[in-house]
DNA sequence: TTGTAGGCGTTATCAT
DNA sequence: ATGATAACGCCTACAA
């Protein structure tokens, strides 16, 4: 397509008769022109079908109404409904969302926060607490602010809005101590570059250890957040060390996923194994037996986190670090203990 | 935190004693400059911790290395999937993706459309073929590319790479019929403002037209694509046409919120009832029983698109229409009819 | 209220 | 191989 060079602003100038400024005020606010000269500048914009240049503009607003987010993978589901969140949110605000992920290796959030830095993001979002220190360094040297989401910063430096995985944690396992479980097992997610699997997992230790109760490492294991390795997982789990009737999973795709080997090799859940997991994914509830789970508010906290990064980037103080609540939600993949 | 302002090119060539425009070259391409120049500059950069602007980069190049995406809400798995291989496949070229999404509104694309196309964006992926005609006249007028995801455009016009949804969903309903499948319903999914979602449907009603098979105007019901939706559609058909051995599903979500359902009131799958899904999501074969469905490549197709994108902003040419196979996968939620 | 002009950080076009 | 210098499109003091 020969297309001539789009309209710019000095041509909606030149068509409304105004000078480049006025022109620039009479899209910009309301208030700075008359309001005669502002409906014919629009209106000459409108014909031209003038689209402002957000590079130039952000070149000399030193503003890109652009924030980014280094996730993991978002087709895990519970960063897809945090993506989806924060997209809406800083939509409403007229910002967009540049997204980049890793797949857990701190060397490439570290790549991939370089190019969103590059393009001028004027704020970024981060998930959790593990990573490159590096990371920081470039952030801040760029001057832009930043969020962590996920996880709540033990030191308090970081601002943040999280879950307290650990906390959580226990308390899932509490729930199954109460129904009489004493043999447990866990599919925790990969530990390595994951504070929030490493403090799932201490909770499920913590609670155990708190009633004496022994976590053979055998009863262990880590998978990737999908299916095909949370069935492998819960496998190797019943050639090793078979006899629990408790699992905890590190989420809601693996619980799902041993519940489908479970279900594929006639063990009866709740009735020869409680299984319970974490996030609260929407599918939880579309599984059978519907899973026990802690719910974490995935879509919630990319609401916060998009409405704290844009207070912060309108310069304004928030409280810097905000918990939501992690809460048990009970269903039919738990049930008490039988002998 | 008192920052100076970012160290930006001119630094870098003061630091290393050269001019402006031999720092740029020195960065930019290997080839451009002495070897020895080149490593001083480069030293110096890192030295500063200089991060090229993007804004002023793209003012200059007229290329943000930037693709838009315009998509449905990307919580939807299929999107989610699709959104993830995109985002991947462009960092491997060093392009960012800018997340833009909207309800199904079309008025709302149009709005999102342009907020992209404000962000320079080099060029812009968009969702199936109904929209507001207004998207491709702003996308035009900007004189970037774009590509068209999930159908293939009827017209030949548009570059896309898709889905056969209608004749997919042909094969769908044959897998029914070739049960003995006589009695059947339909959860669709929203058909305003989707085609994927008519098509579909229309290729379950074609399928047994050429069975000359009645399907009942109240056994067919629209929903959105979540699971609470989905078990009330269920619920809806059952009372107003119960008698139906096969159910047909617009998406993997419906079929999953109909089997939760199924659950619940004991009714047996594929016993009593056979239910279908479409997209093949990964919780798919996660649920009990497994569902049957089709196979959408989605993550294959969002690799497809972006690589398609990227060829078209080299300026390269493509064919225009790419199809990605759609096939059946039989699982365990259909079964043969028992009378 | 409106206009003039300088600057935002790069790249690219000329010279040298 | 390197150096000046003019764009790139917009915003915003500063002036009028």
């Amino acid at each position: 397509m020969a297309r001539r060079p789009n309209p710019k602003l000095a041509d909606v100038a030149r068509a409304a008769g105004v000078s480049l400024a006025t022109a620039s005020r009479a899209l910009a606010g309301p208030a700075l022109v008359r309001r005669e000269t502002r409906e014919r500048v629009q209106g000459a914009a409108s014909m031209l079908g003038y689209v402002p240049h957000g590079a130039a503009r952000a070149l000399a607003t030193r503003r890109s109404r652009t924030v980014g987010a280094v996730f993991p993978p978002v087709d895990n589901p519970i960063f897809a409904a945090a993506t989806q969140a924060i997209a809406h949110e800083l939509a409403a605000s007229g910002y967009t969302l540049l997204l980049a992920t890793h797949e857990y290796i701190p060397a490439s959030e570290v790549a991939v926060t370089r190019t969103l830095i590059e393009r001028a993001v004027d704020g970024i979002v981060l998930v959790g607490l593990d990573r490159d220190p590096e990371v920081y360094r470039i952030v801040s040297q760029a001057g832009i602010p930043y969020e962590l989401m996920w996880s709540l910063d033990p030191s308090g430096f970081h601002p943040c809005v999280g879950v307290a995985h650990r906390i959580a944690s226990v308390r899932a396992t509490q729930h199954l101590l109460e129904l009489g479980h004493r043999e447990f097992a866990v599919i925790a997610g990969r530990t390595a570059h994951n504070d929030r699997s490493r403090e799932r997992l201490a909770g499920v230790r913590e609670a155990l250890a708190a009633r004496a109760i022994e976590l053979r490492p055998e009863r262990v294991v880590e998978a990737d957040f999908v299916l095909p390795q949370a069935r492998a997982a819960f496998g190797a789990l019943l050639e090793r060390a078979p006899g629990f009737t408790a699992l905890v999973c590190g989420n809601d795709v693996l619980a799902i996923g041993a519940l489908a080997e479970c279900a594929r090799r006639g063990i009866a859940v709740p009735g020869a194994l409680s299984v319970i997991g974490f996030d609260d994914i929407d599918m939880a509830s579309g599984v059978t037996p519907a899973l026990t789970t802690i719910r974490v508010p995935a879509a919630e906290m990319g609401r916060r986190a998009a409405a704290r990064m844009l207070e912060r980037i309108a310069g304004r103080e928030i409280e810097r670090a905000e918990e939501l609540p992690a809460s048990l939600v009970v269903r039919a993949s738990s049930g008490p203990v039988r002998p």
